[in-house]
DNA sequence: ATGCCTATGCGACATAGA
């Protein structure tokens, strides 16, 4: 089982990159992130004639995530619990094939420090508290997103370019690491450990020709999921075609 | 030191991204 996460930066202008994915690389599970619509503007009858099925959680003009997949899927939660007046669509939850499944899209929080970054950590905080309890189900579990964090400085392409940036503050990386410490296990590190593994390039400053990407999209798998871990990666290819998104998609294979 | 680029919205520039 192929389970993938995609921050396509828009559905509307990504819609022809995300079927071309489809077809080339049959992902049975996909979470995408900020597709940046309202979930009855959602292109459902395009993904089903892929042979998908959709579950979405949109919101206008921002943010947004969705879960594709090959089997249907029996939803499990829609948004992060914790916080009711919290109206984002960061989060996304199923059941598909016996395995429990969240789309992830944690926020960004720059500029940092002010109230965005304090959304950040608060969200991280309800995120690690939801985790433990989908922890203690002791099922197969994955957690696929883009987390806006880069764990280590081999996870951005230039610290000193960085230093100042939300995503590689240490708050940030405690706030991750503290969710990892329960018993998740990070899939793309896991069978990637050292050196850059990027899954974000910018659009600006020619980041895609120079290399200068972050990898900040991840799969955490719990203990069982990990077990059945049989390889991860990036599909780097795809940030190279026309007009495509920042993120490319990145992935785990389970058995 | 700043902006570089891209997507969206009821838009004619602002906001957000990372």
């Amino acid at each position: 089982m192929r389970i993938a996460t995609y921050n396509v930066n828009g559905i509307g202008a990504r819609l022809p990159r995300v079927l071309e994915w489809l077809d080339a690389f049959k992902p049975d599970v996909v979470c995408l992130q900020e597709i940046k619509c309202m979930s009855d503007s959602f292109p459902v009858k395009e993904i089903e004639a892929a042979g998908y099925h959709a579950l979405v959680h949109g919101q206008k003009g921002f943010n947004g995530v969705a879960i594709l997949s090959r089997a249907p899927a029996h939803e499990t939660a829609r948004g992060l619990p914790g916080d009711p007046s919290d109206e984002q669509s960061r989060y996304l939850e199923a059941d598909v094939e016996g395995v429990r499944i969240a789309s992830i899209y944690l926020p960004n929080g720059n500029p940092q420090p002010g109230p965005k970054f304090n959304y950040k950590l608060a969200w991280f905080d309800r995120l690690r508290a939801h985790a433990a309890i989908l922890l203690a189900r002791e099922r197969p579990t994955v957690l696929a997103g883009d987390y806006n964090v880069c764990p280590t400085d081999e996870d951005a392409f230039s610290m000193r370019a960085m230093a100042n940036d939300a995503l590689v503050q240490p708050q940030t990386r405690r706030k991750y690491r503290r969710l990892l410490m329960q018993g998740w296990t990070d899939g793309l590190r896991a069978r990637h450990p050292s050196g850059p593994i990027y899954t974000f390039w910018d659009y600006q400053a020619g980041a895609w020709q120079r290399d200068n990407g972050l990898s900040i999209d991840r799969l955490l798998l719990d203990p069982l999921a990990a077990d059945r871990l049989r390889a991860a990666g990036v599909d780097k290819a795809v940030r190279g075609a026309e007009r495509a998104s920042d993120h490319a998609p990145t992935w785990v294979e389970i058995g």
